[in-house]
DNA sequence: GATGAATGAGTGTTCATTCAT
DNA sequence: CATGAATGAACACTCATTCAT
């Protein structure tokens, strides 16, 4: 076994991804070159060369590795107070993944829209399995009667596309909505949005946490 | 007065920008070639340069033509109802200006990420309006009790998201919300998420129209 | 006859060529524009074309400009007195339509080193003239015992060389020998360089005027 | 100790810099493109930019190469006989380097007339230096009586316009003055036209060696 | 004749990739 | 294995020249 010589490898491999990840997501996959990658990294440029066939390998593996990271689950929900849950779950968890690994996220964001395979890996692999998992939810819920009858295909995508705003803004903008405490915040305001909506009811129960 | 003269160059200048914009969002900034975007504007590439300083110039007018797009104004709601027509007319306004402008946010929206320059224009001049809009809205409406007392900047943020979303997936997947009439139906869905959340209460009125 | 026309036209032709001269002088040739030169001359780029064939044949009547100015006579010497009053013309004369031409002077001496062309012309009919003016004076005084036995033609490189660098060092830096009351005195000094050389002996006559 | 490494590096310095001279001395530095020093050189366009920074750069690495030549002393002259062997030191000196670097100093040449920073350059860190030491020379030796009572700042810049054309004609044209023997002749030829000047005197004592 | 908008060939420079050490 | 010097294809931009008006 090289296991050892393996582990190595593996180490020297996610390094380079990281410094990668690090410089593409600052100053985007055209603008970042080799050297500064390799720099970042402290190796020499030709060395990237033996632990990826090129730079268009690097960003494939960037995204590679945030599918890695996808959960497949989320709790599920049976009660209705678990509708609540699970959508805490869901912003906690992918708010979580974008704030620990934000440099994967930016390089990849910033690419997609004009990369095609990029574009295919990662709504494919990384977006469309969240929906996947929020969509079967909203069915169970609307069959059950726990939620009301919307379009599961729409209200995912709503949810999505927020948590990805939020993503985004937050290190673009001087408005860091995922440093605690504030994510907590952001998570239970926006919980009670998609629960219960903008409108005033007589009877709306409010955040009974 | 050499308006003719004059008109025929702004007709000049747009033909330009719409070829940069279309090449621009398929390829992204960094990849367009100044010979493609003459090619399909029809030109040479040295006349670009008679009518954009350089390719930046280029990329910073189409960011320009978004801001001079976005509305100012958004119908005022005084009514419950109205609380309706706001959040259709936000969506509808917006989710409109994408399908017709598409090439322009898009090649905005993926260079963006990665200009500073880009990005302080964009958000600034585009999205924050919009937001602002939005969030004054939401104050007004909390304040009259329309509206649930929700932070207005998560909110619109959650809102702009969801637009952001839609506007991006419809283009680039097969998913093509935007073209009507499943833009009507998005924008009824959408509304009605907004308005009511996900929750269903034994007596929350669903979309009255 | 179309004299009037044609003075037209001549005069056109000298305004553009001033302009040229004045643009070349300061910027080179390759860096001098047909737009810059044009906006000096107060007409449109393809006016230029109607009068000059291409750039290089704006160089080279520039070229021929200064061919033209060449005199084709010094005032002979025949005694000792007339040796420095040879020496003084020259000078006098040299130095003059450098101060009076000196754009032409310097859009020429600038671009001749690496113009094959143009150094032909220059040289065979601006420079080897005067070297051969006075050449043939050395030689005659030689014969006639008013001169050293010195190399003609060495000599009177000698002394053009040292034309030449007055004229170029003129503009170009804070030196500006060649604005009267300064180039008389300059005149002097050099005829009693040439005349007398550096050497203090007894009874060498000094500037006996 | 990178010596040895250090020292190929240098090496591949000079290569290129000896062909950009060459390629600019006889195209002009507009002319010369970077394909053409880079095939001079025997090497490709690029990996000029790892020795030097632009184009510019190589100019001015050129007119270095040049102020790193010039001598700082020339020998003193403290007899009569000296002033004899002064005027022929700087001749000599002036005329070999010219006849040694040729390309270096057409380069420059050819550019400086219409280059701002080049001339700055070449004027105040080669010329000037060499004027000042004539002009040193001269001043001790009016002081001391041995040199005729002439204007230093004058009679420097004959001599070094002399020097100067004949360094330039001697490639430009077919009178090559600079090859051996006839440099020595010419040398002679100066020096005594320099020492005693045109003048046929009486007492003049000529050339006594 | 005069114009100046349009052209497109030509060039400096960058940088992913290779390969001799 | 690692290096980093060398490569050369690719591209933004300039500007002499043309020609429809």
């Amino acid at each position: 076994m090289t296991t050892w010589h393996d582990m190595l490898r593996e180490k020297r491999q996610e390094t380079i991804l990281e410094a990668a990840a690090q410089i593409i997501a600052r100053k985007g996959y055209q603008r970042a070159t080799m050297k500064e990658i390799a720099d970042a990294a402290g190796i020499a440029p030709g060395t990237i060369y033996l632990y990826f066939s090129d730079k268009e390998d690097l960003l494939l593996s960037i995204a590679e590795q945030l599918v890695a990271l996808m959960p497949q689950e989320v709790p599920r929900a049976a009660t209705p107070a678990e509708t609540r849950r699970f959508v805490q779950s869901v912003l906690r968890q992918q708010l979580g993944l974008v704030a620990e690994y934000r440099p994967f996220f930016e390089a990849i964001t910033a690419e997609m829209w004009t990369n095609e395979t990029l574009r295919t890996n990662y709504l494919g692999r990384v977006i469309t399995p969240i929906l996947g998992i929020i969509e079967s939810f909203l069915h169970k819920g609307i069959e059950a009667g726990r939620v009301r009858s919307l379009d599961p295909q729409i209200v995912s995508r709503a949810m999505v596309g927020t948590i990805f705003l939020f993503a985004m803004i937050s290190d673009t903008s001087a408005e860091d909505y995922l440093r605690s405490p504030r994510v907590e915040q952001l998570i239970e305001e926006l919980t009670d949005f998609f629960l219960y909506g903008l409108k005033q009811t007589p009877d709306t129960e409010v955040s009974p946490a």
